[in-house]
DNA sequence: TTGTAGGCGTTATCAT
DNA sequence: ATGATAACGCCTACAA
């Protein structure tokens, strides 16, 4: 019968929830009639005026917008939404609000939506595959006009979803592969490679990477280049020079020791983003060692503190608010019917600051 | 006629803003009426099964939730909304998205609003008292059921807006002092204050403090009890020694090299925020100085990357995520009609790492 | 230039 | 247990 899971449908959710209290009814906001009334005009004649629509007389314009003013209307958003089955809202989909690459991004997409006299509706995933998915069906309930989608794991459980929602979605910077998405990602591959080309450059033989398990395409893609540069070079992948984090830089630090407790620990380290550049370039320190002299780091996205931590952190940068935007301008161009947006791409920039410097002079060599 | 702005109204604006291209209109989505027509029932009958009503039969029910999954139904909230008055959406107002502290109360806001199945409506007035008021305008419009304002200089223009609009609204660390506003806070002058203790306890006499010229209350606040600590240790309070940031990191650097060119420089400051310590730290790093050793600096908030800077941050903590938490609590107990909410205060707590240490002997004594 | 009459997709209030 | 009917506040014909 295919229905596993009947309780998954819209109403039967709500009960499950949590229940805020009942809700005051305040003193009820006044409508277009209430204004009409006073204007001694009909309905849509106010409607008219308040839209400077030219079908309305200068004075009765005048006249209405100032009863308009006094009685503090506002016109219901909700209630046109639902006439002209529009809402001038976007939905952002974001693994964590705090994270500062998703608030760079949400940066650019906000100022631009905003542009627009668009609004900005907020979900979180907590990169939870499944929470990513109800709250994707939520912002459809909310009959939002576009979903910007920025750094998910976005699952086959989600896939089948998207497309029946018929919403036009953007993501950003970690796309499923398929047609039917659109995205703006960055040269994930091409950014890493030249971060370890760069390291290579400066004489590391032994350099690890430390990345993220939560099974992102734009790791696959950076694993990638790391190891697209390590055997373009001769030096080949070791296994045990890839670990994992999360992203976040609490566990980037015990990645790291673990590096560090190798026989020949690497001297060099190319991290998937800058918080677990950071976390890393703590374990390094807590050892008594030092960044750059004797470690050296490389972060991804140049986050506005890279440039601030000590050394400063050498780093693959993406442009991420001008992502954000493009993110946003590619959805309006899917919400007109241009189906042309399809994918855009970004170039990465290598950003050469403190944390990285030339190999110390090996010791222990192996072999 | 006390009109001075006519053109304000809400229709007014809406043409002067750039307009997004013509929406296309999908194929519309089922409706209520489309699964009843289906279902061979009413209208109203769906309603009440989707909503999983005891007035309706358990077969039927099923029936109709069946054919509504297989249609892909999804109950329009915004129909909804018209009907019952309210959206389930609440507006969250910060002055930023990518500043780490309205991350993280965001952080708390929202998670705390979706355990309740309410959506978060995202706006920012970069700092700009005029734009708050434009976006405040924009949430009600579009009938949120309540608003959060975050770290918002709440300049007078706003007030009798907020008065007027008659939604609940709730404010985080800044309020602008009047008696119908509520608010969480966090205990910003005692906060700075032991944060100053602590470095006169060190042998710190020639203590800075780096402020936020943007007019936040908090800043009045925090430099309060910055002054009290001095004077309470017989210090007193000198002028020069007070610059001010605008609580980023740049600006926060010049600032601090004015600290440094001083006759008689500190050889402590306490900054606004830590992200105006962070850029300190920067500034007497770049003069050859050693953070601590040299100069001892304190930060506020506690921000995730403050104990991943070299060296540590000494800091005020505040919780930010439980904040948000309590700020969206307290707006549920007002949208229920509860007045009792009122101002809710949390307690700050100094972080001592590694930023901070003993005075060091001082060459250029003063008298 | 203005008014009248519908309808958007729900929920709510009556009936039955 | 179900079905008519009427809102909710706005917009958009079409008619005057």
């Amino acid at each position: 019968m295919l229905e596993k899971s009947a309780s998954k449908t819209t109403g039967a959710l709500r009960t499950t929830e949590k229940r805020a209290p009942a809700l005051r009814q305040s003193s009820r906001q006044p409508s277009i009639k209430d204004i009409a009334l006073l204007a001694h005009v009909s309905h849509p004649t106010v409607s008219r005026a308040l839209q400077n629509s030219p079908l309305v007389s200068a004075e009765t314009a005048a006249k209405i917008r100032k009863i308009a003013e006094d009685q503090g209307y506002r016109a219901s958003a909700v209630a046109r939404g639902l006439v002209t089955r529009h809402t001038r809202t976007i939905g952002l989909v974001v693994t964590a609000v705090d994270d500062p690459f998703a608030g760079e991004v949400a940066r650019g997409i906000e100022t631009t939506a905003n542009d627009y006299h668009y609004a900005v509706l907020l979900a979180s995933s907590h990169a939870d595959p499944e929470r990513e998915c109800k709250v994707v069906e939520e912002l459809a309930e909310r009959r939002v006009d576009g979903i910007i989608v920025a750094s998910p794991r976005l699952g086959a459980l989600c896939l089948p979803l998207l497309k029946e929602l018929d919403v036009p979605i953007v993501l950003v910077n970690d796309q499923y592969p398929s047609e039917f998405v659109h995205s703006v990602t960055i040269a994930n591959q091409a950014g890493m490679r030249v971060a370890a080309e760069h390291l290579i450059g400066l004489g590391h033989r032994r350099v690890a990477y430390i990345g993220d398990r939560n099974g992102f395409q734009s790791n696959t893609e950076r694993l990638a280049g790391y190891k697209a540069a390590l055997v373009r070079a001769g030096i080949g992948f070791a296994a045990e020079l890839a670990v994992e984090g999360d992203g976040q830089a609490e566990t980037a630090i015990e990645a790291m020791h673990e590096l560090l407790r190798l026989n020949t620990p690497p001297t060099a380290v190319c991290c998937y983003n800058d918080m677990t550049a950071m976390g890393a370039m703590r374990a390094i320190r807590s050892r008594g060692l030092r960044v750059s002299h004797d470690v050296s780091v490389t972060g991804f996205d140049d986050v506005f503190f890279a440039a601030y931590l000590a050394p400063a952190l050498t780093t693959v940068r993406q442009p991420m608010r001008r992502m954000g935007q493009m993110a946003m301008e590619n959805l309006f161009k899917l919400m007109s019917g241009q189906e042309s947006a399809a994918r855009a791409r970004v170039e990465a920039e290598l950003i050469v600051r403190g944390s990285t410097g030339r190999a110390p002079r090996q010791e222990g060599h192996d072999e």
